[in-house]
DNA sequence: AGCACGCCGACT
DNA sequence: GTCGGCGTGCTC
């Protein structure tokens, strides 16, 4: 009997190995062991017990030991990440290792193990007379222990190295160590607080979740902004955890976690682990266990908790589900959205996927599936919609990008008393910095893109590889003055406070926002209404309420409108929207201005006539018709070198490979170059895969990766394949 | 990805 | 004379 077992390397294979001297015939697939790889010795993950190898008995060598008595994932869970690796094409031991939370890479203990160090029969008899007067640090710790404190980590913060102190003293015979496994605790009251009055619609919804529990559904929760989707949320989960089941939470990346784990921690008594970018591995690991063990009734965490084991999986919920953060964009390309419902269907649960402006890919499902749609058209407390309306940029003086009739609105909001906001989704001072001159333009040395220019820090700031330089006020090649051109934040920010001197601005952008709690003070101070004008990025469009505000200007958003993306349309309207959304929340009425130098453009004249249901039917049938997702499936090829031939090289080798294998409603578009081709000094090129179906597309790459890992131009660049891509450029 | 081995330049 | 540059080869 073999092991097959994923190890964390790019190699898009298991490696086989003998059972280790201590296996007493009892290994399952999911139990981790450490094996000898190499030179190293690395934590593997068993995948499959194997018969035979391909491999001649003489290469296999045996596993070292096994980490875990029991494996880490229940069957379901490791199907889903097995069938993962297989779907994305991503290497089996990356994808468990993205899987899991580091400190289990490194092969911690999967079970938290308390240390304990107790008194021996020699320590409670001799005492501290044992110890020789000098040994002042061992008769502290002795004292701390023979008084009752016996926890290694309480025992941490007695003396300076304590570790070393409790080894010595254990070495003397005076305490001896134990492990303590706690006990399990169950979540205990899993009551809603105060569980608001549901509309109609609310109602309905909720009664389709919960009474889909126990069988695998995929709900869409298509509320508009306001409608009250966070509240069926929490009812459902609190029906939920009455069954004695656990819910996921799955939401999207930027500071939004706290404040939704402060919005049900408010409303639950149920324990709460959480899972997101600002943690450290240590709480990582202590989340991940408190799901697993069941002790966290509600798991809330971004992208990467759809991996986290739960003992007694009821409920998966995506809020705002169209949020492109759910698909990683580099290594393993997974969509957290997409494996939130192959997670469902396995563990046969309902997933309900939220958002005011779902997916075209969550539209289209909902269409084949009319029953699965719960609509939540109507704002709670009968607030009204927003009032959205173009300003013709071509018929209208502008200050600095922003137009007459915006400044004019803004002048009326703010005398009634109202805020503003202030949309552009550019940051810095402006996009570009030239020079009047010679024609000269500031360029990022190693990416094709111009620097941003940043007048807080007097910097030049490249926003695809981070390079920075100091601010260049005469041109370098013909020492004229130079000049900034377009606008972003910084310099509305700076013309705004030009124009309207007492009103308090601020300016909320990945820059001004850079400190841990900065964020969360500022929307306070919003809210406080100490601020009377927000300028900002997508930042302001990520969830934050706004109650105050009654104007919201969308300062540019052409953008969108003609870009080679065919997604880039959807993301406009949803940016639009959830933007929008932020105008007008209590008892006024908001108002929308929406700058744009195309007022005829049919997707911003869909989506001012019929709103985003409009604007979706229509990009929907635009997409059927040019044979875009979701009326088709897609993976995109992509490579870079130091060389473009290189990467052009090796993507026409792939070109050829694909061609011989004659899947014939595979199409091969390209190879091309990227459109920023350089980036950090590499020189990338793509080549898109486009079939009616994921079927071909997948067997298209079952045949051909293996071809491309063996092809000698694949050595000379880094390649990788992205399944269902969210980015084409 | 690591980590080794393997042949050619500037220096303790 | 060595230390070390990163090309290329391999990992059950």
């Amino acid at each position: 009997m073999l092991l097959g077992i994923a190890i964390d390397t790019p190699l898009r294979r298991l490696f086989d190995y003998r059972p280790p001297a201590d296996y007493d015939g009892k290994l399952e697939p999911g139990q981790r062991l450490w094996v000898p790889f190499g030179r190293r010795r690395l934590v593997g993950v068993l995948i499959e017990k194997r018969a035979q190898s391909d491999l001649p008995a003489s290469k296999l060598r045996a596993a070292e030991s096994v980490i875990d008595p029991v494996p880490l994932f229940d069957r379901e869970l490791f199907d889903l990440i097995r069938w993962s690796a297989g779907y994305y094409h991503h290497p089996p031991g990356e994808v468990f290792a993205a899987a899991l939370p580091t400190l289990l890479r490194s092969g911690q203990p999967a079970e938290a193990v308390e240390i304990e160090w107790r008194l021996t029969d020699v320590g409670r008899n001799e005492g501290a007379a044992a110890l020789g007067s000098r040994a002042q640090r061992l008769r502290t710790m002795l004292a701390a222990i023979m008084s009752g404190t016996t926890r290694e980590s309480a025992l941490a913060s007695v003396i300076a190295r304590p570790s070393e102190a409790l080894r010595e003293l254990a070495k003397r015979g005076l305490i001896e160590r134990h492990e303590i496994r706690p006990e399990i605790v169950a979540p205990t009251d899993s009551a809603l607080e105060s569980a608001l009055e549901l509309t109609p619609e609310q109602r309905v919804a909720l009664d389709s979740i919960t009474g889909s529990f126990g069988t695998f559904k995929t709900w869409l929760l298509h509320g508009v902004t306001g409608s009250g989707k966070t509240e069926v949320y929490l009812q459902a989960i609190a029906q939920c955890l009455a069954r004695g089941t656990q819910a996921l939470v799955l939401v999207p990346e930027i500071a939004l976690t706290p404040q939704l784990v402060q919005r049900f921690s408010a409303r639950f008594h149920a324990p709460i682990a959480t899972v997101h970018s600002g943690m450290n591995d240590t709480e990582r690991l202590d989340a991940w266990r408190n799901a697993r063990s069941g002790a966290a009734g509600i798991v809330i965490g971004t992208r990467s908790a759809i991996f986290t084991p739960l003992a007694k999986p009821g409920l998966i919920v995506v809020d705002e589900e169209h949020d492109p953060s759910f698909k990683q964009q580099e290594g393993f390309r997974y969509s957290a959205r997409d494996l939130a419902i192959a997670r469902a269907q396995r563990h046969s649960v309902p997933v309900v996927l939220g958002s005011a402006t779902p997916s075209l890919e969550t539209l289209a499902r909902a269409r084949r599936e009319p029953q699965t749609l719960l609509s939540l058209p109507r704002r709670a407390g009968n607030a009204e919609p927003p009032r959205m309306s173009l300003i013709d940029l071509r018929h209208n003086a502008q200050t600095q990008g922003i137009s007459t009739p915006a400044l004019q609105a803004m002048r009326e909001h703010l005398e009634r008393g109202g805020q503003v906001l202030l949309f552009i989704n550019r940051r810095g001072y402006a996009p570009v910095l030239f020079c009047p001159n010679c024609g000269w333009s500031a360029q990022c040395p190693r990416c094709d893109a111009r620097l941003t220019v940043h007048r807080r820090t007097h910097e030049l700031a490249c926003h695809h590889c981070g390079t920075q330089q100091p601010y260049a006020a005469k041109c370098p090649t013909c020492s004229q003055p130079t000049k900034p051109v377009g606008q972003g934040t910084e310099r509305i920010e700076e013309t705004i406070q030009q124009i309207f001197p007492q009103a308090p601005l601020v300016r909320i952008d990945r820059d001004s926002m850079r400190r841990r709690g900065e964020l969360e003070t500022t929307l306070d101070r919003v809210n406080r209404a100490e601020v009377k004008i927000l300028v900002g990025t997508q930042i302001l469009t990520k969830g934050h309420h706004f109650p105050l505000v009654t104007l919201v200007v969308v300062l540019n958003a052409d953008q969108g409108l003609f870009s080679s993306d065919f997604r880039a349309s959807e993301r406009l309207a949803q940016i639009i929207v959830q933007v929008s959304g932020r105008a007008g929340r209590a008892e006024r009425p908001g108002q929308v201005l929406i700058q744009t130098e195309y007022p005829k453009h049919p997707l911003l004249a869909r989506l001012l006539d019929g709103g985003y249901d409009a604007f979706a039917e229509a990009a929907l049938r635009e997409r059927e018709h040019a044979h875009w997702p979701p009326y088709a499936r897609l993976a995109l090829l992509r490579a870079e070198a130091p060389q473009p031939a290189t990467a052009m090289r090796f993507l026409d080798a792939a070109h050829q490979a694909a061609e011989a294998l004659s899947i014939r409603t595979v199409r091969l578009l390209g190879p091309a170059p990227a459109p920023m081709e350089r980036r950090l000094g590499q020189y990338r090129g793509q080549l898109l895969a486009h079939a009616p179906a994921h079927g071909p597309l997948q067997r298209l790459m079952d045949a051909w990766l293996p071809k491309l890992e063996a092809l000698p131009e694949a050595k000379r660049v880094r390649w990788s394949i992205d399944v269902d891509p969210l980015e084409l450029f």
